[in-house]
RNA sequence: GCUGCUGUAGCUCAGUGGUAGAGCGCACCCUUGGUAAGGGUGAGGUCGGGAGUUCAAUCCUCCCCAGCAGCACCA
């Protein structure tokens, strides 16, 4: 048999017969390394010790030092020790899939009775024991219908679906850890004690559709989380608990930003410190639009539903659009309505008052548009998806040749807005026709083709998601995450070949003739409470001065102090700065602590020392120390910083 | 919408088949205190809503509503 020649990581080739396995590989360097090896890296792919290697090609040998590929393997075996585990105890379970995903794993199992909470600890009991067994991980390739007639056998009918949706007619790859078999790519551990028991844990069991599909069976999923060890897992659970402190829902009730109630589920009750980051926030996008060649419209709330149905959301949206009839005596029939639920169809109309010219174009057209959408009762968070909604809504009418300039122009606008509000950091992606969709494919290549090449002229580089784009046209999605690290998407920029056509909206060229205009949906911040949601997480409530609510709290430390502390308030306030007296007859400990909790950037305390020498005594949130300066200077390096970085 | 869990005072939560409790907050009084909780007194709840079982339901059963986690959805 001909050898084959493996170059090492330190440069040195060998020469080995075809088909060695890095498991030999790893034996002929030498015994400590095959005995903590768990995987291989052939020619930069994951590879299992045990599959055979059939051309020369570069190795290197992972142990559990090599971080990336020992968390894979060790979230991936445990997938499958869980799946083991789960079997062991309840026999008639059937298995599905359990891929890894960040920080662990998940597993779905079909079964009747719903997994508790005692079933989760006694699971993991299960998982320890299995791993204390160290029993070997083995694999081998089955001829596909061997696989279908064994999963056919052992009453697994998930399996079978799963080898016969794999493409292609080649062997399917079957994994053993011990005796318990499962369907799997690969690569494994060798065996399962270089597991580590103290490293994992069982989180939470919830719903799944089986494939994704809502139309299709309902499994019962198992989270895990797991780590290279104990300390790591440690750090994860704590940081986990220090993310629910900064949970918008939990701080909204602590700075008494916002509530929602029953009688209005998805909708907001801004109290007035959520609604002056609210205000204060848009009053910066006016001003960030209005510097950036946007005009500003409003349109109506309530619509016929003519207008939805032309514009092709009736068709597709109806169920989750707010109603509205009216039912009018001497009407001849009754009118439908619907709460607008985005601003696009309204904005065309605005457009097709009177004729355009090119020479209006390209015509930037922005509403803080007010939106409905009987969004789906599961689908509900916080302020973070909600029925009622302000989007930074804007739509750019252009000719197909300005896709590009106004695409850059919209990241450079969106990347300066997420800078001033502390995001420098943030993921975009590209999402391309969905199956459902409107246009025909020509048209639908043009505006992907158009959006792609944008982008990258802008130098901004993105993830593909593919099919997730809206039924009219490709987007680029911009998110944000989460406290605990969930994905929003706030900002967007969309291509748009249809609404236009559908909606009749024409231009005057050069050449005198009617053309269709491009049109160009785009937010920035994508809703307003999205947004503020996802600041209050990301700030951990500490808003940025110019953006705090209350920035200032003037707080007596003796009654005689009261005048003082007014004068000086209204000084503040006249200096622009958002300034409140606290002169209740409390310790200056006491007003020092409930001010911290409520997250006010700045306390300023005053005693006779301060009336006297007209002083302020000055505690930034957060610090402990503490220092008098004169009154005239912290008024005025307070205004300054409460200045938007816009103005500044 | 689907699966599971939860719903008791403004908040955080205890509790019981015989019409409810704590801490914080709130009100009033005392206290004028120098940077994260001074003391006292008091008010405050149809135990998410409806129906059923029962002599009696906040507690058991069913239906509904809302919230939480995940899935699906997100124009």
């Amino acid at each position: 048999m001909a050898d084959i020649s493996l170059t090492l990581p330190d440069g040195n080739v060998r020469s080995f017969p075809k088909g060695v396995t890095p498991a030999d590989v790893a034996a002929g360097i030498a015994t400590s390394l095959h005995k903590k090896a768990v995987s291989a890296q052939v020619n930069g792919q994951h590879w299992d010790l045990q599959w055979p290697i059939e051309d020369d090609a570069e190795i290197a040998i992972n142990t559990m030092k090599d971080e990336a590929p020992a968390l894979e393997l060790i979230r991936h075996d445990l997938a499958h020790v869980m799946a083991r585990a789960v079997q062991e105890i309840w026999p008639d379970v059937k298995v599905t899939i359990g891929p890894v995903i960040e920080n662990g794993w998940y597993y779905d199992f079909d079964r009747d009775a719903p997994f508790t909470p005692e079933d989760l600890g006694a699971i993991e009991q299960k998982m320890k024991e299995i791993i204390n067994r160290r029993d070997p991980v083995t694999t081998e390739l089955w001829e596909r219908e061997r696989a279908i007639k064994y999963y056919k056998a052992n009453n697994e009918p998930y399996k079978v679906e799963l080898v016969e949706a794999i493409p292609g007619d080649g062997p399917v790859r079957m994994y053993w850890h011990g005796h318990w078999q499962d369907l799997c790519r690969g690569p494994h551990l060798q065996h399962t004690g270089q597991l580590p028991a103290d490293a994992f844990k069982l989180m939470s069991v919830a719903g799944a559709y089986w494939r994704g599909d809502s139309d299709r069976q309902m499994l019962q999923r198992i989270y895990g989380v797991a780590f290279a060890n104990r300390e790591k897992l440690k750090e994860y659970l704590t940081f986990l608990e220090e993310a629910e402190k900064r949970d918008h829902r939990k701080l909204g009730r602590e700075m008494d930003l916002f509530h929602m109630q029953e009688e209005a589920p998805g909708q907001i009750f801004w109290h007035p410190n959520g609604w002056t980051i609210f205000t204060t926030l848009q009053d910066y996008m006016r001003r960030q639009q209005q510097k950036d060649g946007y005009v500003e419209v409003n349109t109506p709330q309530v619509v016929d539903r003519k207008l939805w149905e032309a514009s092709g959301h009736w068709d597709k949206y109806q169920d989750h659009m707010f109603i509205v009839e009216v039912d009018e005596e001497h009407a001849r029939e009754k009118s439908i309505n619907a709460l607008k639920p985005m601003n696009c169809p309204c904005h065309v109309q605005i457009f097709n008052q009177g004729l355009k010219s090119y020479r209006d174009l390209p015509l930037r057209m922005a509403e803080f548009g007010s939106c409905n959408r009987y969004e789906p009762s599961g689908a509900l968070h916080g302020i973070m998806r909600v029925r009622g909604f302000t989007q930074d809504d804007a739509h750019i009418f252009c000719r197909e040749d300005q896709i590009e300039a106004e695409t850059k122009k919209f990241i450079n606008f969106l990347s300066e807005v997420y800078r001033h509000l502390g995001f420098e950091k943030f993921a975009v992606k590209f999402s391309d026709r969905p199956e459902k969709r409107a246009g025909s494919d020509d048209v639908w290549d043009k505006s992907e083709i158009a959006l792609k090449s944008a982008t990258e002229a802008a130098g901004s580089s993105f993830t593909l998601n593919p099919g997730e784009g809206a039924f009219y046209g490709p987007k680029l999605e911009f998110v944000l995450t989460d406290a605990i690290g969930r994905d929003w998407q706030c900002g967007t920029l969309q291509v748009d070949f249809v609404l236009p056509e559908r909606l009749d909206a024409t231009y005057i060229g050069e050449d005198g003739a009617k053309h269709r205009p491009v049109m160009l949906h785009r937010a920035a911040l994508g809703s307003f409470e999205r947004f503020i949601g996802i600041l209050i997480e990301e700030h951990a409530g500490r808003m940025p001065f110019w953006l705090a609510p209350r920035q200032v709290v003037v707080a007596s430390i003796v009654s005689e102090a009261d005048d003082y502390v007014h004068e000086v308030v209204q000084k503040l306030r006249a200096a622009g700065v958002r300034a409140e007296a606290d002169i209740r007859n409390e310790k200056i400990n006491y007003k020092v602590r409930e001010h911290s909790v409520g997250k006010v950037p700045v306390i300023l305390a005053c005693g006779m020392r301060e009336v006297e020498e007209s002083t302020v005594s000055v505690r930034r949130l957060g610090e402990k120390r503490t220092s008098v300066e004169a009154l005239d200077d912290v008024i005025g390096a307070l205004a300054r910083e409460a200045t938007p970085p816009d103005l500044l």
